[in-house]
DNA sequence: GTTAGCACTCTAACCATGAGAGTGCTAACA
DNA sequence: TGTTAGCACTCTCATGGTTAGAGTGCTAAC
């Protein structure tokens, strides 16, 4: 009678291999994997009898279950888990696929904005799953520059620029009549005085402005909006989330009830759990690929899906999220090796801008 | 034997009354209507046989189908025009949502993307159904300011505003080290050289650029991108689409399977057919609703989908577009009468803009 | 420790059945 | 001539029984 050898402890290397095999199995046909399929499509050298005790050790220890008896076996999340951390390596881009990439974000001509949607569509062409891209965003946003532009006598535009060249606009109306002229004055007046600092530093200064009656009251008006928008720029955990190609995301079998579909929706909606997911994978450091399989995920409505997320920027300035979003049936190795060459290329965009 | 009456020309007045019961309750309830059901829910003052004539009539008109013989009724697209077009009025908001609505556009102070965020939230959560806002893009960008930030001496900001207060951003690399002076001088010649132009008229400019030798390089460079910024937004027909509510969609029973899902968001995703929809949606001029049923829409992914779509902005001036999305099965009045009125709204906006 | 063989279990597909829903038609009625 | 009661008819849906097949777990032999 075949012996569970051991219920917890690293699985011997066939074991490690069966459980490789009925993963990427499973990952490839979406169906319950069957002992006799293992012997058919890999070489293990043994009989399938044989595979089927050690399924069934794998099974003991929590790494696979059965939807039923006279059906092959799935993974468990702890499965995808094991396989992920202990069995397979992060699979690198082809170069060529690196070189193809590398040369979309050259074509995109530092429009930020465009990497950030170009990174979620790269990641969701390369992956088959959802691409994710978060703008990197500083902890305390410094300004960098001010214009106001005259949109007719009586409304402005106030643009604010912030270090990393992150742009910023409101519409004030103004309580009298204003030119372009005085306007500009008031840009210079700001410029001179606020540049380079934080919303709270700023306010500061403004305590200064109320005492100084030369101050015009358009300049006050005009610095008030500006703490407003960084603070508003700052409160804001992700300021922004691109996605594309949550119709790979659709397509999935398992996600062939729309139900299960609408859960995952309307976290990415929400995006309260990505938020909340930021800091824990800031903390990994750039380059650092985090993994997130179904279960593990506290949201119940996550329970179907995996996240593959690593950071990118400059850790304690200014730090984004890349990744992708797929079913738990994922293919990690090929998912985290891109995700991994993505966020290192936007890492090298980030550090172009602060050079 | 009942006699088919008619097969064109208008239905009598309770051959209307009864196909407008059958739509109200089939929007309602998702399921076949019988004839039962209406003279239970309605009081249509005969009996259901009766009933059943009429209904054999608006079949025979093209108005309603039959799943199979013994289910109830569900209409047409057909039945759902007739509807729309001759039974019933566009239904107003009630005046307290108005001043709600009102009010939270208050709220957003000016931020002009807010406002198209906020369109599409409105629509979503008035509706129940998608909601979808564009901005409002003039045929040919104006220039109204451009200015130059310095991010580190090597790479520079170039800020494009444009006349209705839109702005444009590209990163431009720097041949040579250049500090904020410079680019501020930079700015100030192309300022008072290409303001208020649009693309073909600076690139006019550009051409005595040539001839001038005084005129740096680093301005004709920056030129050049203005140029391009300017030309890119001119071909785009719709320059960003805002979507909200689209977990509304996935919640209607006619997309259990998401597969019927997935054919809707891919055509909202490239987005080329809403392109194609918006110069018919903009001929009708502005506060007037375009709805599009099911199959009227060319494309089959849209088949089992509605758009209610209506204009705003200022003809030959700058259109953009605002509605909603739903499933064929749609309140249609209350959807008319919330786009006319969000419409209505975004047109103010853009008077004062404009004003 | 491995494997052939086999009994066992469970699913999925198929079919037949019956209840129920809703129609269309007929014939009577106002 | 339009309306309605009544009824036969049709089709769906749910139920239950049967069967083929898939895949397992166990046993006994190697």
């Amino acid at each position: 009678m075949p012996r569970i050898r051991r219920t917890t402890g690293p699985l011997d290397h066939r074991a490690q291999a069966i459980l490789r095999a009925v993963i990427e199995e499973y990952v490839a046909t979406a169906t319950p994997v069957s002992s006799q399929a293992l012997v058919e499509r890999y070489r293990l050298g043994v009989s399938s009898a044989t595979v089927r005790n050690v399924l069934a050790e794998l099974e003991a220890a929590g790494l696979l279950t059965h939807p039923h008896t006279s059906a092959g076996r799935i993974p468990t999340d702890a499965g995808y888990r094991f396989y992920v951390e202990t069995i397979v390596e992060a699979m690198p881009l082809p170069p060529v696929e690196e070189l193809m990439i590398r040369h979309q974000f050259g074509q995109v001509e530092y429009a930020s904005e465009q990497w950030f949607r170009l990174a979620a569509t790269t990641l969701a062409a390369m992956t088959r799953a959802a691409g994710l891209a978060t703008p990197a965003k500083p902890r305390a946003a410094q300004l960098r520059r001010i214009d106001i532009v005259s949109i007719h006598d009586r409304l402005a535009s106030l643009i604010v620029v912030l270090r990393e060249g992150t742009i910023k606009q409101l519409l004030v109306a103004l309580p009298e009549p204003a030119d372009q002229e005085t306007l500009g004055l008031v840009a210079d007046l700001l410029n001179a005085t606020v540049v380079d600092l934080t919303a709270d530093q700023i306010e500061r200064r403004l305590g200064r402005f109320e005492a100084n009656e030369r101050v015009p009251s358009l300049a006050r008006r005009f610095a008030e909006r500006v703490v407003g928008l960084l603070r508003e720029y700052d409160a804001a955990v992700i300021e922004e989330l691109f996605s594309d190609g949550l119709l790979n995301v659709m397509a999935a079998p398992e996600f062939a009830e729309s139900a299960k579909l609408r859960r995952v929706f309307s976290v990415l909606e929400n995006r309260a759990y990505l938020a909340e997911l930021l800091p824990v994978v800031a903390a990994a450091g750039p380059g650092h690929v985090r993994v997130f399989i179904g279960r593990e995920n506290p949201p119940a409505e996550m329970a179907d899906v995996s996240l593959v997320l690593a950071p990118y920027g400059r850790p304690g300035q200014a730090i984004g999220i890349v990744g992708v979003l797929g079913p738990t049936r994922m293919a990690y190795p090929q998912a985290i090796g891109t995700v991994r060459f993505v966020s290192g290329l936007m890492n090298e965009l980030v550090d172009h801008l602060y050079a």
